[in-house]
RNA sequence: GCGCCAAUAGCUCAGUUGGAUAGAGCAACUGCCUUCUAAGCAGUAGGUCGGGGGUUCGAAUCCCUCUUGGCGUGCCA
């Protein structure tokens, strides 16, 4: 797997640590000084292509001018067959290195060699982990916010697979308690008043007001007539869920194939209550001295491990509540499932909850180990149109769906303008969305892939075909362009390996961005058609190494690479 | 009140975990298509990094404090 970066800062260092030695064995520096400092990539490379802030940090120690023990360092430089060509001291006491040509050659070589795995690095190294996310509630449409966790959560899951991590993508469907029995009593709600009127049965106030309970009301009477009147109450909302429930389920699961999301798992809350793991939990608690009684609920002692409130287990109507049920979904993830890592993503509407979370799974009678449980909480979106804030509510059923969105918004574009850093807000103009064609940036990338692809296609007209690493002179490619170029080509393994360190995949949006600038800059700076054939193989050679990364990245957005646009 | 997240160009946002003169994209203005896709490129202009302290060779970045905004603080999930 190539990693240039790591390549070139690892030899940086080598480079730094022999010359020390050299130096101090000589006398120019005092011995046993610690080697501090990092190498980095300057921004202006007028300063470099690496830079060593080693004689600025290891000043102090070793009683000296951070620039003297750079100028010494420097002199006890030997670069004969590293990837650099020179060195120099330059500002407080950096030392700038210059590659040379064959590191540019091992980047080209690199990438061909690795092909489609290029990118890939083993920080993960193999451990086993469970990302879940969007998991919303099965009693209505996915909203605007779940298409942003959707793809938060999908893009994470392809960066961490990238990163050496074994990855599997979970769906929880609430499918049992509170909200299911309330998405009964609103279907029935509304099926009463088809059948006696609407101003003759009242709506509950709690119920979901959305246009899709009429919808599913509306089927089930058109179906079966008044044939429900005649059961229980009870019974009707079971047969009323039992009807909606997996029809939602259902159109989730289509919607999100539509959104190119598909998980591995789709774990049914209802599988807990019945295999007596949510019971086994609160009992565990219980005999642990975790939990009291108090107005005829069960409460767990959550300030006792950490948190600023407790909770309620088990409602004084016998039903456990969300928290008892999280609570045995997350030891069936470690423990029942022997995941070695889980991160869940969540809105911001749940960050207290994911920090009360924690000091429960903290308790030594939990199987959980919190550290291993990772919260990914995504700030929420704001809708607006045309400026405006646009309220938006489940319970009201004004929310615009994901299925609406995608009936107005492209699967490439929405993927890739959602794909935001997690821990900002969003802010999503509908105005803007509709026009956005030319002026989203998901087109000038697409834009760069198809015109290499029309590129190549030219000159295989020409008889011209894509040489191979080995077949090119890379001493040809000296315009700045082209150096700018195979150096964002060599960005990728780290951005991988940053964006999975950080859980922020939108690091890869900003990556392709900056990659497919550098090629448009490419492109009109140097020519290729008609140029003699050593010139024109080592620029077709470089302009087909980045159709091949931006398409690699553009896939673990999720977003296509058209060859045509 | 307490807790979490944020505040950087007119707008939307970057800023490689403390480095060199704070960067892009929109929007504005000026140029570039008889030659490989102008959904592109080049250039101009735009800043008290919310305010104030502190830490050190060095702070947009770390600590404290204040201000503003979003969210949370349910026998909802």
């Amino acid at each position: 797997m190539t990693n240039m970066i790591e390549a070139a800062k690892g030899s940086v260092a080598a480079l730094i640590e022999s010359a020390y030695k050299r130096a101090a064995a000589a006398g120019k520096l005092p011995d046993g000084v610690e080697l501090k400092g990092a190498v980095e990539i300057p921004k202006d490379t007028q300063n470099g292509d690496y830079a060593a802030s080693t004689a600025m940090a290891m000043a102090r120690d070793a009683h000296m001018a951070p620039k003297k023990i750079a100028d010494i360092l420097v002199e006890n430089l030997d670069l004969e067959g590293s990837y650099f060509k020179s060195a120099e001291v330059a500002g407080p006491g950096f030392i700038n290195f210059r590659l040379g040509d064959k590191w540019y050659a091992d980047v080209i070589g690199g990438i061909e060699a690795d092909g489609a795995d290029y990118g890939s690095v083993d920080v993960g190294r193999g451990e086993k982990v469970m990302v879940e996310f969007v998991s919303a509630n099965p009693t209505g449409p996915m909203t605007i916010g779940n298409a942003r966790g959707g793809v938060l959560g999908d893009t994470l899951a392809a960066v961490l697979s990238k990163a050496g991590y074994d990855v599997s993508r979970e769906f929880y469907v609430n499918d049992a308690g509170n909200q299911v029995d309330l998405f009964g009593k609103s279907i029935e709600a509304r099926y009463l008043q088809l059948c006696y009127g609407e101003d003759k049965i009242e709506f509950p106030d709690d119920g979901y007001h959305g246009d899709d309970i009429r919808a599913l009301a509306k089927e089930l009477y058109d179906a079966d007539g008044e044939k429900y009147l005649g059961m229980s109450p009870e019974d009707r909302r079971e047969a009323f869920v039992n009807y909606g429930l997996p029809k939602n389920i259902a159109a989730m699961k289509r919607d999100l194939a539509r959104y190119r999301i598909n998980f591995d798992t789709w774990f049914l809350e209802s599988s807990l209550h019945k295999s007596g793991a949510v019971k086994e939990v609160v009992d565990t608690l219980a005999l642990n001295g975790l939990t009291y009684e108090k107005d005829g609920a069960i409460w767990l002692k959550n300030t006792d491990l950490g948190a600023d409130k407790d909770e309620v287990l088990r409602r004084a109507n016998g039903f456990y509540t969300y928290y008892a049920v999280d609570i045995a979904y997350h030891i069936n993830k470690f423990a029942v499932r022997g995941f070695d890592r889980v991160i869940d993503v969540w809105g911001a509407d749940h960050h207290g909850h994911a920090i009360r979370f924690k000091a429960t799974c903290s308790a030594p009678c939990i199987p959980i180990n919190a550290d291993k449980l990772d919260f990914l909480i995504m700030q929420m979106v704001r809708l607006l149109r045309d400026g405006e804030t646009v309220k938006v509510s489940k319970r009201t059923g004004k929310a615009l769906s994901l299925a609406d969105l995608l009936d107005e918004i492209s699967v490439d574009a929405c993927r890739f303008f959602f794909n935001a850093k997690p821990d900002t807000h969003l802010e999503f103009d509908l105005g803007l969305a509709v026009r956005q064609d030319s002026e989203n940036p998901v087109y000038y990338v697409q834009y760069a892939h198809a015109r290499i692809c029309s590129l190549i296609a030219a000159l295989r007209e020409d008889g011209k075909s894509v040489p191979k690493a080995n077949e090119i002179d890379l001493s040809v490619l000296t315009n700045e362009a082209e150096i700018e170029l195979i150096k964002a080509l060599s960005l990728y393994p780290e951005e991988i390996k940053m964006a999975a360190r950080d859980y922020d995949p939108s690091r890869i949006n900003r990556y392709v961005i900056d990659l497919a600038a550098r090629f448009h800059h490419f492109y009109n700076a140097c020519r290729i058609r008609g140029e003699e054939d050593r010139v024109l193989n080592a620029r077709l050679k470089l302009a087909d190494t980045t159709r091949a990364v931006i398409a690699n990245a553009l896939d673990i957005i999720g977003v296509s690479a058209p060859e045509k646009m």
